[in-house]
DNA sequence: GCAAAAGTGTTGCTCATACACCCATGG
DNA sequence: CCATGGGTGTATGAGCAACACTTTTGC
């Protein structure tokens, strides 16, 4: 089977950067390209997308299909399509990115992936294409979005503590933040609420466990 | 000549939203169609990116080609992609928006376009595709860069009063602004300096002029 | 008892807002 | 002389940053 168009058509990819934190990291999931061009290589998950599927459908299943991994939520970041950014034909890719709970990430590699894992970034690998460039926008932007509201659990289990809040934006932000000021301005945001348990058996005080209002679990710009 | 590829292809455009003011009124340009589908609406300026060009290309070429216009700032808007919203094929569109100064705007109806002309943003015409729903994005993301940076003086020529650039403000904003706290905001962003001129002639006290810093001229998000 | 994180308030500063009057010019 | 926008300063309140000590648990 193939296609004929009467004038050239570029491919149109998705790529997604998801971003989890895990071991008190922050860590972004890539794929071992399995195909060429760029075969052994470390990327950013991503494919085809499908002639009848929108484009946060084609990131949600190119995500699933290749890691393993699904996203409830994601944002679009960018469209990058300067035309030598891929040697085998033009292709041009929206990218997209997500926070995703550790405890929610099932990594198993699949389809056109050797492998399928996290890396902090701290120690990334090298990232085929312009993949390395995609991961620094995504992580501007993340920083962007967590300044103007709670963002951030979207990283965190149901129940989280405080502590686990603020490690995500000193994670991001890359400065340590006061316990205190967090405290004031989280809550003055309104956006989560105690459950009423705390995280036991550490060997320290107990922390509160807080979730997030129910009003709030949606979130979709632009 | 026809183009063949194993798997379908998207068709690929871009779209673009020139906003200028004219006559103390926000604009934005359109294009009247002159072929199907939807021939005769109107619609913005935009059309297929060139296998062999930057996206940003394609926009600055499609909006001459259309309108006869230029534009030195395009910023990346968003990118649609419903495989429903043109009834040809799928067309995944890239969007982009540019503020000129209308005394920079020299329009004049090309390619693909029976008619080019600017629409206040209070009297707009039906449009075709989705082109509202870009337009209306369009207009959010203005806003949000107004209120962290001056942003505005690219929709104006390049000596200006505060009182053009404060109406910038106000269009987009659809609010009415103190005039004093106006000024002192701007000053205190330190980007624009007075040129010694003055705006003369005028049926009341004449008001200084103002030009951008050339240390702020350029911009280029993310 | 000690290590380790939880939890809590106050103060000063900066910034945004609200607000009213005289000035310079053209007609 | 009048209509039109140009230009200026101050006072108040809100929000943010800086800062240290006591509490609760596991080991």
């Amino acid at each position: 089977m193939s296609y004929t168009y009467e004038f050239p058509h570029p491919a149109v990819t998705v790529d997604i950067v998801v971003f989890t934190i895990e071991n008190d990291d922050l860590k972004v999931l890539f794929i071992q390209r399995d195909q060429d061009p760029q075969e052994g290589e470390w990327a950013l998950p991503g494919g085809f997308v499908d002639i009848d599927e929108s484009l946060g459908h084609a990131a949600k299943r190119e995500l699933k299909e290749e890691t393993g991994a699904s996203a409830s939520f994601l944002e679009q970041l960018y469209t990058f399509g300067r035309p030598d950014r891929d040697p085998r034909e033009r292709i041009i890719t929206v990218a997209y990115f997500a926070l995703i709970p550790s405890d929610q990430l099932s990594i198993a590699a699949g389809d056109d992936a050797r492998d399928a894992k996290l890396y902090s970034t701290n120690e990334l690998p090298a990232l085929a294409f312009d993949h390395e460039n995609i991961l620094r926008i995504a992580m501007h932007r993340v920083k962007e979005r967590l300044s103007d509201s709670v963002y951030a659990f979207q990283m965190l289990p149901k129940a989280f503590t405080m502590y686990e809040l603020r490690r995500v934006y000193e994670l991001f932000l890359g400065e340590v933040l006061d316990k205190r000021n967090f405290r004031k301005k989280i809550i003055a945001l309104d956006q989560i609420e105690e459950t009423g348990e705390k995280r036991e058996s550490v060997r320290h005080r107990p922390a509160r466990l807080y979730r997030v209002k129910s009003v709030n679990r949606v979130a979709s710009p632009p």
